[in-house]
DNA sequence: CTGTTAGCGCATTCAG
DNA sequence: CTGAATGCGCTAACAG
């Protein structure tokens, strides 16, 4: 049996109180008592329950944490700014994963609740209607992030993915390129982020009197797939795409490697850029330039936005935007 | 103020206990009460206080992870398997990270039992004779992961990294590859496994009458990295090596980076290998032939284990083995 | 400065 | 089948 409080006051013969007072450092206790309570501490290896704490507190230092899935590399990255800023005020995290499913989410959010802990941060990639009106309801302090989804009424924190594709855009531009494709994918529906890209690609390409190129590369079947990139292949060849714009980094790396084994090189034959710098894009050969999401920062800016929420300072703005600027790596030929 | 199992009761026309007996169906409750207490239930939105029940079954349902960076590919892999099979059990992780000091390793771990955590899980990349032996000393249930570092008395899982050296080394004998580098790296001590990945390596090159060829690439200053490699290169170049075991795969790819800087090509020119089998490997090109060490069945396996020792079931023998595997990629070239 | 008391929200005897 | 009472380990008045 690990020691109470009881027996550490016994042992030092003063009252729980000043045990707790001693631990806790919340009112003054004659160094005699502290002393033989410290003691007491010592000798019974004696650790305060923090479940009996929060009890009466009601803090229960612990913010739950809600993931996709823990696996992927940007959740990680996410989850470490969390952790780290959570760790400033020591605060810890309980971490449940959905995969995806949409269910999960709103269960793990009400699970958190009985662990009472004292707000949640969600990193989803789906989008859950249902959840965002169980999250409004609630009276407990949270912040949602989506990498696609156009988050609208919710506390959130990303990038501007327009200015991102603004950005990205006018680099190629500015190397030269005029024959810019900007590869995107099947949207289920129009909420996704990416028409937020497609719209500043757009406004760039059509400000430079250049034309978009929107390809959509389907995620459904892999023929479709090949034969879509196959026309894309065909158009490199015919020099009439000199750049691919793609609307991840995922998708870029694909790319290329298809390009690859094509006996395309990049960027010599082609230029192909991407989207969120994941960190794969500066480990891959050749390093591939993109649009850096700073993942870590998504995670610690929503900490301190819950923390600040939890602390009662009141919350800001719902939406925060974070800088987002072009990497500049290997994948990009200037042109003359 | 959220509804506590007092407000259902009264609004019930119960008593608490009934209240707490049919939320836990721990015993027989007349229909008409059970009908009563569940609309209360609902009307009033009630959750039970898991820290309250915590309080008096001293049963947290949480596991700590104490891991060294979240960030880290490989540990995100672990943290995913134990949450799995955490969730099957209805267990919830409480996740800390050290980021490498030895001192934060022990403190998480006394606050993580100050949160009544159940059994911890630690993934360590450090030696850490302190925290060992506390742990020894504990009463709490744990599994230690450590990739580097030999485990001796602590319940652990792991590969055989010797016989997954065995293993490599045989696949490229078997190639046709006699003349094998073996890339190492300046090891700090005695305990670190890549003395077992030698050993592996050694007794196969022996045994075909190979000499074995050992090279420390130190990771101290770039200087004398970028001296050793142009050793390497110039043996490349003379055919004094067709083939190179890196110890990692992070090795191996930043190694044929540094040969494809030099016009090297892999495995035209010469076969590189690593180990671990780190996301990377199959993503990289050309995809990399690399030793499987199965991050996610590490965790997996670690919370089974912990689980079935928190329930009281006994735990077996201390280490246990996972299998290990080459998974052949693209860049070996077979020799003839 | 210190001890006594109440109570956080709940599960669990123990009578009935 | 049900309710009253006890206590989990601790903090926070409160009175001294």
């Amino acid at each position: 049996m690990t020691a109470t409080i009881k027996d550490v006051a016994k042992m030092a013969g003063v009252s729980i109180s000043t045990v707790s007072r001693v631990i806790n450092d919340s009112k003054p206790v004659s160094p005699e008592s502290r002393r033989k309570v410290l003691k007491a501490i010592d000798e019974l290896q004696y650790e305060p329950n923090e479940i009996a704490r929060s009890l009466v507190t009601k803090k229960s230092n612990i913010i739950g944490v809600i993931v996709n899935d823990i696996g992927k590399s940007y959740v990680s990255q996410v989850v470490r700014g969390i952790e780290e800023v959570g760790r400033m005020y020591n605060y810890d995290i309980l971490l449940s994963s959905t995969y995806g499913d949409s269910e999960a989410e709103t269960k793990y959010v009400k699970l958190l609740q009985q662990k009472q802990v004292e707000g949640i941060i969600i990193i989803s990639e789906i989008h859950n209607a249902e959840l965002m009106e169980y999250l409004e309801a609630m009276r407990l302090p949270f912040v949602y992030l989506n990498r696609f989804y156009i988050i609208e009424k919710l506390p959130t924190v990303s990038i501007s993915n327009k200015k991102g594709a603004i950005k990205m855009t006018n680099h190629l531009v500015e190397q030269g390129h005029k024959k810019i494709a900007y590869i995107s994918f099947d949207k289920d529906n129009g909420r996704n982020v990416e028409l937020y890209k497609i719209e500043g690609y757009s406004e760039v390409m059509e400000g430079a009197g250049l034309n978009p190129m929107i390809i959509n590369l389907p995620n459904t079947s892999p023929e479709s797939y090949i034969d879509i990139m196959s026309k894309i292949i065909d158009k490199i060849k015919n020099n009439e795409i000199t750049a691919i714009f793609a609307h991840s980094d995922e998708s870029a790396i694909k790319i290329i490697n298809l390009l690859y084994d094509e006996g395309i090189k990049v960027p010599e034959d082609v230029s192909v850029v991407g989207f969120s710098d994941i960190d794969m894009a500066s480990i891959y050969r050749p390093r591939l330039t993109s649009v850096k999401e700073p993942f870590y920062d998504y995670g610690a800016v929503s900490a301190r936005r819950l923390l600040k929420e939890i602390s009662g300072e009141g919350t800001d703005e719902e939406k925060i935007y974070l800088p987002e600027y072009v990497i500049e790596r290997e994948t990009v030929k200037k042109l003359d």
